[in-house]
DNA sequence: ACTCGTGCTGATAGCGCTTTCAGAACCGGG
DNA sequence: CCCGGTTCTGAAAGCGCTATCAGCACGAGT
């Protein structure tokens, strides 16, 4: 920054003020400083600049997975709504549910300079990952369900899925069997919703299904599932679970919607065009991704006393669900 | 870390020492300081360790995407490596194929204090950012065809296309068809592969269809096909395009593989699930950024020469291609 | 007893930037 | 022509850490 302002005939701070924009110079300097910039190349160290201003333009995101589609999107809208911000966006994998995972990621991203923490809250690793926060950190939490304690962006997953489950029933299937991902906490949104249906509607509540993020478990439920005769109806945890479990029970010449519906969750690109496309809750991770960014932001700087940020998912009804067959 | 400094009992640099493990502190002052730093939860600075000690324990992966199969499974074998190593990754995403693009998506992570930078060469952002790198900053290329230039670690896709179409030419195809993913150069290396496989066979070489790398315009692309008596068998440039096509083939009553063979590339997690279950080619992604994070360390620190990391990746042959049919 | 390592420790000097703060330059009003 | 009020600018002071180097014990060699 010395060699601009020197070639620009002006002072370090100077540069720094027309580099900031913060504060007003002169065109004529200014100019100069830019045109010094540009002959230099000169790039600003962000670290000098996290130092002393103590307001860094970073965000950590910490995750169980990154990989997966929902953790995809859901980081994807974060990183485009960072960006245009002008914030960097750095990331942390939870290995484990276990403390000392978390606190490895965290490790990693706390010793950074950064303005606060986004935490995908959506399963064991990132609830790990909340708990293991330290206090002094601003941090914001994604997940599926609402809870009290850290601000966070929600999306309105047990309504949805109470909402899908109601539309099998409505077709008259005497009852909905349930293939859950992994919970976050005790029980997942997506779980609830389903139980809540079926218990409004005076249905029986099957036993859970192995719980799994897997399709290709899954496929093995879905044969399992092909051998018993009460099943008529299946809502599973995600989409690609859903896959493995029309799947699973195709491998056993059970049909899916003529012999048994099956519905998924995500609305997972692929479920469309699936065969059949799968009827399913379309969740706009992108979005949750953004609302997230927009929270820490007030959060940080307290501008917002908003600490949350919900959104209810729309049902799709594709061709994986139909009445139940007359067997 | 004054404050843990004289909870000890110590210096300053005393405590540094213990924190950075560099030099040589006596057990006595060392558990002291350990203490210390447990009892006031002390977490030292990356920014000021990074100011002062020039070279900095982060990097950027800089990407077109970063939530499509492929991207994903290299940024998670990326961060994998780099959290192994105790580095801190950034990521910063570049919207579209111009200087602009990179220019703004490179911004956000160069002010920052890193290593070094990998960029996912995979399509033209890709391109476009490798191309916006200044020369003073360290950079690894990931990529699907070697080039000269920037140290790379790439999957040898033309050799394994070229492997694919000649399978298909084996079960008796006149030819092969084939749907691109966008380039990221002049030709893809898949497309290269393909090519050189129908010359060395002495087959026709049909015009492209049309690139994507979304699976609904594949389903177009799919349902002109269906119509095309020429066609029985079609390479496509991905899983995703293949799942695409061959719906787009089912909507118009013609099957897989029984009229016409369909064959992907990448061995996505859904393409064994399919119906029928895809061939395709098997690419280490999570592999690929593991390599590609150990050649940058070697390339920041000097003590490798090794500036390319070749794999290749690896056949398998599903249900979704066969023998031509006899019309 | 005196020198010479050897090991550990602390004072000191920055890393590259932003943030006071005080001074310079200029304006219009009295 | 002097005054207070605006702008703009530069000198100086750090931000929290590591690197350097000098200093201090201590034991071994002469």
């Amino acid at each position: 920054m010395a060699d601009v302002a020197r070639m620009a005939g002006v002072s370090v701070p100077t540069v720094s003020r027309v580099l900031s924009g913060a504060a007003r110079v002169s065109p004529l300097k200014r100019e100069r400083v830019e045109e010094a910039v540009r002959a230099l190349s000169f790039r600003p160290s962000a670290a000098a600049r996290a130092l002393v201003s103590r307001r860094p333009k970073a965000l950590a995101v910490v995750a169980g997975d990154t990989s997966k589609y929902g953790y995809a999107e859901t980081i994807r809208g974060i990183e485009a709504a960072a960006r245009a911000a002008g914030h960097t966006v750095m990331i942390s994998v939870v290995e484990g549910p276990e403390a000392a995972d978390a606190d490895r990621a965290l490790r990693l991203v706390l010793t950074q300079a950064i303005a606060g923490v986004l935490v995908l809250k959506f399963d064991p690793p990132g609830v790990a990952a909340l708990r293991r926060m330290p206090p002094d950190v601003p941090v914001v939490a994604l997940s599926g369900a609402r809870e009290p304690g850290v601000p966070q962006a929600v999306l309105d997953e047990a309504g949805a899925a109470e909402e899908l489950t109601r539309h099998l029933l409505a077709l008259g299937h005497p009852t909905v069997h349930h293939v859950p991902v992994p919970p976050s906490r005790r029980e997942d949104g997506r779980t609830t919703g389903w139980r809540r249906a079926l218990r409004a509607a005076g249905a029986r509540v099957p036993a859970l299904e192995a719980a799994t993020w897997s399709p290709h478990v899954a496929r093995e439920t879905g044969r399992r599932l092909a051998g018993d005769a009460s099943v008529s109806a299946v809502f599973c945890g995600n989409d690609e679970v859903a896959m493995g479990v029309i799947r699973g029970l195709a491998d056993e010449g059970v049909r899916t919607p003529e012999d048994v519906s099956v519905a998924g969750f995500d609305d997972h690109p692929l479920a469309e065009l699936w065969t059949p496309a799968i009827t399913t809750v379309r969740q706009d991770f992108f979005g949750l991704g953004e609302r997230g960014f927009a929270l820490l932001t007030g959060v940080v700087d307290g501008t917002s006393r908003r600490r949350f940020s919900s959104e209810r998912p729309e049902v799709v009804i594709r061709a994986s669900t139909a009445p139940p067959a007359t067997r």
